[in-house]
DNA sequence: TTTCAATACCTTGCAACACAAAGTATCTAA
DNA sequence: TTAGATACTTTGTGTTGCAAGGTATTGAAA
């Protein structure tokens, strides 16, 4: 119980400021709202809640990364599908470039571990 | 001025989470100092200040993670080496663990995006 | 002796993030 | 009209990285 609230904590700890990252990815192949970015992340093996989801959503697109439009759905209340803007793409190359330095990065340290 | 800005908190952000690993990581190779921490960071490219290093080796010694001895230097005040514990070589295993899923879990989403 | 710079460590206040939990609103079917 | 499912939102909490400033020790210069 305890050791896998550890473990959860870690991954939620490297999870910060990658989640932007991966909603980024995921709605520059396909506009898509909430629920089926949460089960893309599942897929993924990443897993968020809706709590996390929804004001990440907001903020992005406050920032102007986002856009967004609704529509009906079959069964509840209508959705709201995201789509990336010009500026979300730009932010997304940026953080592509950010996310392999970090590997490197990363890299860089294991290696040397390893004895080079 | 304002582009790098949001290029550093990119990196700052992803960094959350990561920076402990490191750390664990490093000292599971030798003991060092904090001076010492920064540098190897600094050659990992992973640019990372005195305010961030001290409350985080603090944290950790503090959860057990790490034990330290003081040693004397050749000049100026007395360091403070660091070295990591069994229960700190557990955690970095799980570390491992967790960041190998990461990096599996954006390659999942960047490769769904490349068309499979 | 006093002063200065370099080294090393520590603290405070802040903003961003993920999350749990609870809440609001819409639609359908019983 | 009531119950359930769907969808979106908000509030409060704990953790993290960081900028900025502070404290303490040492050796050498003035």
């Amino acid at each position: 119980m305890k050791a896998d609230n550890i473990s959860d904590n870690i991954r939620s700890q490297m999870r910060k400021g990658v989640l932007e990252y991966c909603i980024l990815s995921i709605l520059s192949r396909k506009e898509a709202y909430a629920s089926t970015i949460l089960q893309e992340l599942k897929d993924a093996n990443m897993l968020v809640v809706e709590g996390t989801i929804y004001p990440l959503l907001i903020r992005q697109k406050n920032q102007g990364l986002l856009s967004y439009r609704w529509e009906e759905s079959p069964q509840g209340p209508p959705r709201k599908y995201y789509c990336i803007t010009d500026k979300g793409l730009e932010q997304l190359k940026e953080m592509d470039a950010s996310w392999n330095e970090l590997v490197s990065s990363i890299e860089t340290i294991k290696n040397k571990n390893a004895g080079i």
